[in-house]
DNA sequence: CCTTCTCTCCAAAGCGCTTTGGGTTGCCCG
DNA sequence: CGGGCAACCCAAAGCGCTTTGGAGAGAAGG
């Protein structure tokens, strides 16, 4: 069933059926109640291909997944911030377009979505300290929004955690316990975010006038064995750490593990802040009697931040001038079991 | 710059740009060669949304990923899986449309993808022993590869892995190590893999003669909390398991960390094997001396099953009469540290 | 009674591509 | 030399929708 069928079936013209259902005012009430329980009945649908065409909007919204590093890893946090802007696409009936390309690939992927305009926005993830995407993106004239910032961030819309603020935060914690050889495991300091964790880190141990022991500062794609490997060296070297800050809840987990296979107690001999993101299938909120959060750790919920950087790309999409819209979202500090006083000694 | 210009600019018609575009042999080498010389100069690209318009192909393919779960889990495996298929679609020119919807929306989803064709096919995750969406994409004409296999699994083209002798293997590994006490934490029964691995487990067991204590076999959604409170209560418990059987590597984190809270060794006191699915983040593969793979494991790498699924299904769009392809994958058992004897007494 | 709006509705022109159904040309062959 | 056949190329008809530029019918106004 198309228009021209249901709008013969009706008697009407293709025009006046066209804008009942999409609600213009030209048309009598009555005939677009007739024409709507007409469509109803027939289970009519537009068809999206030829509504596409016809009005030059692609109703999708692009997420360009680069391939990272030589094993072309895919960051999982990718699938909490896609369910949580999907919803919102799909609520107001956009298409979510994925493109998975190896990193030197994504300038030529965003030309393309620009040149043939099959998207009608995208999302900017990850964003390095001086992240191309941002002048390629803005002379395309498609447009985006950065979920982080870049290292100048002005003239573009995003949305950010406060990690300078979180991490400083997280690190007066463990001074406050009394720790003063803490380990700052991140990630890849080409990240913006990974930067300001640092700085972060920094001020807090500057302001207790402690200098970080560079060899306790690693920065890397945050994996399990990432941490695990850091964790290892870490602790089997004669001065070791009594505490670690890590980017993610996954290398603070292989630093669980090679606590864990040297004997160490977490929150006891070893204590463990990390960045949190709510990943769905790690929960780190147990709130049951016994077994609290296990990590200690600074929280934001990824997928809400997936659902609002959706709603603000699609504000931007219906208002393409107005001035940039910028969220700075503060990190819930929430108390776990890895942490606990330095141990003495 | 669209045909027209370009076929006016070359002083031939559309049709005959277009075939030259397209390698249809009814144009002169020559001025094939002329076309493609002036696309190239004009960076000239078909308008995706008229050509599909005119084709009626969409060219993308539709994953579908439903939120499980009152708390809408998003299950981290997607992740990679979504990157093995989204490579091969780029290859091929698709686009890949994601479709976030509560597990009720489902149905709804599909149908609103056949009606407006959307998509050329679709990807069936995950999928329960009495799926619907078979019969229901079967119905709407509409081609799709399941990955797993439902509980009867034919007539129907999917990939899935050697489930049941991948677990049969791994309990037979325990059993020989000298475990008795052996414990399965499994995925929902609901989801066919999942009975499959019980069925595995339950084989071995029986083969030796060996009850397995039902109180010790445990299936849910596999987050690591689930993993960590059912080993929790498993090992409190004054009659324990010596062996965990876990269906991932995520619920296998929680055991771990079940363990070692209670000073348990990991591979000594108490030992692990858990399905692999070589996800990106928790690399278990480590062949570096010292730390080879933290679990044992039966592994398979999803990634790899996404790209091959990706394959089979555009191949199932070029001709979709032929029969259904199917393809069981093998799993490797590969050694890791969290096995061991069981302990004496 | 005629003009001018306001409501409704319609015919037709796109959107940019593919594809059908021919037309020319030029060459080969009887 | 005329018919047949490739080889090339083209005009035009869609694909199914939106949107422009009216048109007809009443209602309101003078």
């Amino acid at each position: 069933m198309n228009l021209k069928q249901l709008s013969e079936s009706l008697g009407l013209s293709q025009t006046t059926v066209s804008r009942a259902l999409n609600g213009y005012p030209e048309v009598r009430e009555e005939t677009r109640l007739r024409v709507l329980a007409a469509a109803e009945a027939a289970s009519y649908t537009p068809n999206a291909k030829a509504r596409r065409l016809a009005t030059g909007r692609a109703m999708a919204i692009g997420h360009v997944m680069p391939l990272t590093g030589k094993e072309e890893l895919v960051n999982p946090i990718f699938a909490d911030f896609i369910a949580g802007a999907g919803e919102v696409y799909a609520r107001e009936g956009y298409d979510l377009l994925l493109s998975m390309v190896p990193a030197e690939g994504t300038e030529a992927a965003y030309r393309q979505m620009a040149a043939n305009a099959s998207v009608d926005a995208v999302m900017v993830q990850a964003p390095t300290m001086d992240d191309p995407r941002v002048p390629l993106l803005q002379e395309l004239g498609l447009p985006f929004l950065v979920h982080g910032r870049t290292g100048a961030p002005e003239g573009y819309s995003w949305l950010d955690v406060a990690n300078i603020r979180a991490f400083r935060r997280a690190t007066e914690l463990l001074l406050d316990l009394g720790h003063r050889r803490i380990a700052l495991i991140n990630g890849q300091e080409s990240l913006d975010f990974a930067r300001r964790r640092r700085m972060g880190f920094e001020q807090a141990m500057g302001a207790r006038d402690i200098a970080p022991n560079p060899l306790w500062m690693r920065s890397d794609v945050m994996t399990e064995q990432y941490g695990y490997r850091a964790a290892c060296e870490m602790l089997d070297a004669h001065d070791r750490p009594t505490a670690f800050l890590a980017s993610s809840i996954i290398p603070a987990i292989g630093i669980r593990r090679a606590a864990g296979e040297r004997g160490l107690r977490i929150g006891k001999d070893v204590s463990i802040i990390c960045h949190d993101d709510s990943l769905s299938y790690m929960g780190n909120e147990g709130t049951l009697a016994p077994d609290g959060p296990a990590f200690t750790a600074t929280r934001s919920s990824i997928r809400a931040a997936g659902q609002r950087c959706a709603e603000i790309l699609l504000s931007l999409i219906d208002d393409p001038t107005q001035p940039p819209i910028q969220e700075l979202w503060e990190t819930d500090l929430s108390l776990g079991r890895s942490t606990g006083p330095a141990p003495v000694g």
